[in-house]
DNA sequence: TGTACATCAGTGAACGCGCGTTCACTGATGTAC
DNA sequence: TGTACATCAGTGAACGCGCGTTCACTGATGTAC
């Protein structure tokens, strides 16, 4: 009963077809995860035979690749828009921390929102190292990971952060996001529900925070 | 170049079919990964007919499902193998601190040492409730959730942990430490070598442990 | 102990499917004069 | 402004592939008398 536009045209020349191309994929990525999209459905739902692509596209990959990078790009909208949610009132340490969390429940929430987007966007290709690859900006120019990296340097300007911890913050903040947003998606808490799920989310930030600053450890 | 082991056999009967087609899932799954798991490719290493598999499992499904059970066993017993290695003669505090980093670091290091197995055990299909099912046991009889979850309690019963932030502690530490085995295997720590992930590993340990505690959060 | 027979565990051939990709093509567009 | 022609962006048909699964089968095993 799946719901599924297909794009028809009346001219031979389709116009864009690669922008048309990229925007099915996305709503097949975005609807059933980077493995439904094939060069068969993309060119099916274009209204566009199938050998089409291979006037915008290398191959399958490449245009997987494209995919990837939009999808990234829609992360950092995410990202920017809970950002743009908190109070701008705010200053110094509590500014920071603010902006932290909203980054992560910003990361968090699109994963939730999106899944099959979540999961295009890092799908992480084993074999390429796609990461290595210019990525791309989104409006605000920032792609996830710089977001991130810019709200722990707050975190060290604002006296939050000890400077000793701000090298390898990124990767651990990352990771503990990362993998509560799968183990939500795909995971054993998929079962949980929408409240449960944001009580979770924002415990694990305040772990990390709180993880990230000194405590009695040891 | 692949070097694959192609069972044969002398007799019509095989023996034991359904044990040796998991065996060889395995094999398939650590080298490549869940989706090489095809029932062709099974058999064919196997040294059986394509429908033979249907003697002893229902269908492709149903033979992932086995493998996913084994592999969960395999992370639980390199968790196990990382706790025997801790100093035994510790007690309280340090004892319990020095298991949960053990439980964390032992999930990990199976995640890189084989990732295909690791992606095998959390394949967490989005169709069924996979988790929801009976997960087989190790020989210690633990799952890799029920490790955690033990230390957890140790680290209670040893005053590190506070009774209040027992409850979500497992789903947080979870996410820490597979969030990071995530980023080393499939993303951008890919790259990494031995030495800095593991350095990074005990970060993040350290990380959620102090977490977990009380600190100067806000 | 010997034999008839049901049951079981495999075989062999074939099915239909959707896939990525290649080929030679043609209709539409844009540009130079 | 009109026309010849190169270039571009699609078409249509076909390829070979590996897959999961089904069918009717047969060889081997175990059991009852």
């Amino acid at each position: 009963m799946d719901e599924v536009t297909v794009r028809t045209r009346s001219t031979y020349h389709h116009g864009d077809l690669r922008q048309a191309l990229v925007e099915v994929g996305l709503e097949l990525a975005r609807d059933h995860g980077p493995d439904a999209v094939t060069v068969r459905e993309v060119t099916r739902r274009a209204g566009v035979t199938p050998n089409a692509v291979y006037r915008h596209f290398a191959d399958r990959e490449a245009l997987l690749a494209a995919l990837c990078s939009a999808a990234q790009v829609e992360v950092a909208r995410a990202i920017e828009h809970q950002v743009a949610q908190t109070d701008p009132t705010l200053v110094g340490a509590s500014r920071a921390r603010t902006r932290f969390h909203a980054v992560g429940l910003g990361y968090m929430h699109f994963a939730q929102n999106h899944p099959g987007l979540f999961r295009t966007a890092f799908r992480m290709s084993r074999d390429l190292q796609k990461l290595a690859s210019p990525e791309r900006r989104s409006e605000g120019g920032k792609t996830p990971f710089e977001w991130l990296s810019g709200v722990l340097d707050e975190l060290v300007d604002a006296g939050v952060l000890l400077p000793a911890r701000r090298e390898s913050a990124e990767f651990l903040a990352w990771s503990a996001v990362h993998g509560l947003a799968t183990l939500l998606i795909d995971g054993p808490l998929r079962a949980l529900d929408k409240d449960q799920a944001l009580r979770l989310e924002h415990q694990l930030v305040e772990m990390v925070e709180r993880g990230l600053q000194d405590g009695p450890n040891r």
